[in-house]
DNA sequence: ATGATAAATTTATCATGCTAAATAAATGGG
DNA sequence: CCCATTTATTTAGCATGATAAATTTATCAT
């Protein structure tokens, strides 16, 4: 998360400019404006996952089990390859999601090892039911931050 | 945070698309990008400022005094003010950054509630020990995003 | 076969974000 | 002046991210 709410000035920018001469001052500009405009649109989309329960985490376990129809669910592990998150969080995360019974946890058949993990009915059903209003809300910010005006 | 690795594809978005059809699909597609691009920032800024054993947060708490020279120090609120975050999470940062020698918080002269926060020398020269790689960073991120010819 | 290494998952613990509520001081209307 | 409200900060407790290390099973070279 990035919490600077106003950005730093053209003048402030240049003064550091000053010191530090290899910088390349639009492209800091840039940067610091896509870190807020992406901060508040996670806060803006973790705010509406929470008001239906969920998290952005779990809505996202939901999605890429739901992406990949022709396999008969996903390992723990692929799920984690999929997701920028440690395995301890998918683990905890996995295990609220059975207790919500959003999916199910099962024996690997071919590794015993591992666990397959499938999306239950509900889980599917909770997915279609956060899309429209996800989508929704990222065209709304989308919108608001366009430049007007080109 | 974002953790989707591998955003969806064109495919996909495509399918959802034909559910909800009021989207804008490239809003969605342009969204999702910034998304995994300022993640992805955010996570190599949080590495470079641990390896500083210091955080995104202390590093704007030392900016947000730094860049107001004519007054002498911020209350916290000032300071919370200024960045997104909660007032426990910024009184516990605070505290620590007192115990590291950063910054001192002083009784407020004119309102008895209120505290005072400076640099200290050390975080004065702490910030600007961070500042150079701060930037050096930035640049290298947005310049290995830069769109190849155009 | 067996012992070393690798892979999948979990446990333990810590760090850092949050909200709700407590405390203390300031402010403002009667 | 005094009480109600507001403002500044802190305390308490929860949620969710991380890393390090443990456990179980698989793989592979001998």
């Amino acid at each position: 998360m990035f919490f600077l709410k106003e950005l730093p000035t053209q003048q402030m920018v240049e003064g550091y400019q000053q010191r530090y001469p290899a910088t390349d001052l639009s492209a800091v500009g840039d940067a610091l404006a896509m870190l807020r405009q992406a901060s508040v649109m996670i806060r803006g989309l973790e705010r509406y996952f929470k008001t239906h329960n969920t998290s952005q985490l779990r809505f996202l376990i939901l999605i890429v089990i739901d992406r990949e129809p022709e396999s008969d669910g996903l390992t723990i592990s692929e799920i984690t390859d999929r997701l920028d998150v440690s395995h301890p969080v998918m683990t905890r995360t996995l295990q609220a999601m059975v207790s919500d019974e959003l999916i199910s946890i099962a024996d690997h058949p071919d590794d015993r090892r591992a666990k397959l993990v499938r999306l239950s009915a509900h889980g599917k059903a909770s997915l279609d039911a956060l899309l429209p209003g996800y989508f929704a809300l990222i065209n709304e910010y989308m919108a608001a931050s366009a430049t007007p005006y080109g």
